[in-house]
DNA sequence: GCATGCGATTTCGTATACGACCTTTGAGGA
DNA sequence: TCCTCAAAGGTCGTATACGAAATCGCATGC
């Protein structure tokens, strides 16, 4: 019927599961679920203007990615994210997403590279003044269009699923350690150049992760300024 | 039945959602469903004694977790592994297992060493009589025991998930190149004994990698002889 | 005052029912 | 013979309903 996608016009354009995994989960990843967060069936159920099955099955497959806890007769709730958890989970980031942006420097335009310095720039012009969320924002984008090339798809998901679990949290590491950002945009830099000069894939690999140890340690070392705990390995 | 667990005995120990989870995820892992085999919802739930609700919840689950695919008013499959995905998961396995067995090694006792060796001795012993099945199942274990004690659960759960995504081709290696066997006995020998004498982390992952890239090689070469694609990357 | 046990309430777990959509198949016409 | 179209069958999608488990609150006894 009539137009385009249809996809506005009353018609049943996705499922009404698809709709509700889409916004429980929209909620979490900006925040206005937060961790801890319990997620009612008949509440959910209710404001979606639908009966509970499709929202259960949403939750289940919130609940096989990670994105909420769930228990038997008690219900579901947005995933914790502790310091443990975090940390955890950075460290996946840093390997995964170090590898993809590897993959990915060969397969990058000119364009691509240009970006991401704007990107930077506009991140190094702003330290001073920049609220903390939108530098986060830039943070992400920046990182995105350097791994984005990479020719593998599954280690793109992987990727953007572990950041995902992560929720609104992704972007508390300047939150936390704003003093971190100085140092980041600089390795931004060197990153950049070695992605220009056509440098091995593992000195590129290693440079990424260098650079999100390094945001780990930062935010770690804010949160527990005694027991340094070395984070073993890489 | 009887005692320990009770989970045989007659109670509702599990959800029914759950029984419905492991009994096709089983099937699948262990090759009883093929790629492609196709989940109709009714026989399912037929074959479980269970109407078909929990059983859509168990697809969804399996669906996020890339085990099935699924397509709305048509139905869920078994998901397929072609030569792209199965090389492009085997390539995210390299990554994260190496990382994984990295951090493990400065973690594993002399018991778990010998375990890997007593393993791996095996394997050599029985290079030209064993079956590519068990020989598969004796690799598995081997490497499973390597990484096994890395300290980052979440790490350990990507690995395990990416394995499960292989199905049962997780074991295909050595049925289509079973030449690549004895090269593979030799590399694990090397990688036990860089773990033994405390190698740097980054060493003992660049040999996982390399142990992995060369099998996912010999597989690649195997299936199309004539163009060697040259694997970009690690 | 505090611990304990019982009932009410909340919320989940599953079954059943019916409507919607895709696929297939067979008849009719070009 | 091949294409088109319509009807039938097969599956999924969602709503509703009821039973089961856990939690909370209150009354009771120590």
């Amino acid at each position: 019927m009539s137009s385009a996608s249809a996809a506005s016009a009353g018609g049943t354009d996705v499922s009404k599961s698809r709709r509700a995994y889409d916004w429980i989960r929209d909620r979490i990843t900006t925040g206005a679920f937060t961790p801890g967060y319990r997620l009612v069936l008949s509440s959910l159920a209710a404001d979606l203007a639908m009966s509970v099955v499709p929202v259960r099955e949403a939750i289940r497959e919130l609940t096989a990615e990670g994105l909420v806890t769930f228990e038997r007769h008690v219900g579901a709730r947005v995933a914790m994210v502790d310091d443990s958890s975090y940390r955890h989970a950075m460290q996946v980031i840093s390997v995964v997403e170090s590898a993809a942006t590897a993959l990915s420097a060969a397969h990058l335009t000119p364009a691509d590279v240009a970006r991401a310095r704007d990107l930077n720039e506009v991140m190094r012009s702003g330290l001073a003044h920049l609220d903390s969320r939108l530098f986060s924002g830039l943070n992400q984008e920046f990182h995105h269009t350097l791994y984005a090339k990479c020719p593998n798809p599954r280690l793109l998901e992987v990727v953007e699923a572990e950041w995902a679990r992560l929720g609104h949290f992704r972007d508390s590491i300047f939150s936390f350690v704003p003093e971190r950002a100085p140092a980041s945009v600089c390795e931004h830099d060197t990153l950049i150049d070695l992605i220009e000069q056509g440098a091995p894939p593992e000195e590129i690999e290693q440079a990424v992760r260098s650079h999100r140890h390094g945001s780990l340690e930062a935010f770690l070392t804010n949160r527990h300024p005694e027991a340094v705990p070395a984070t073993e390995g890489a």
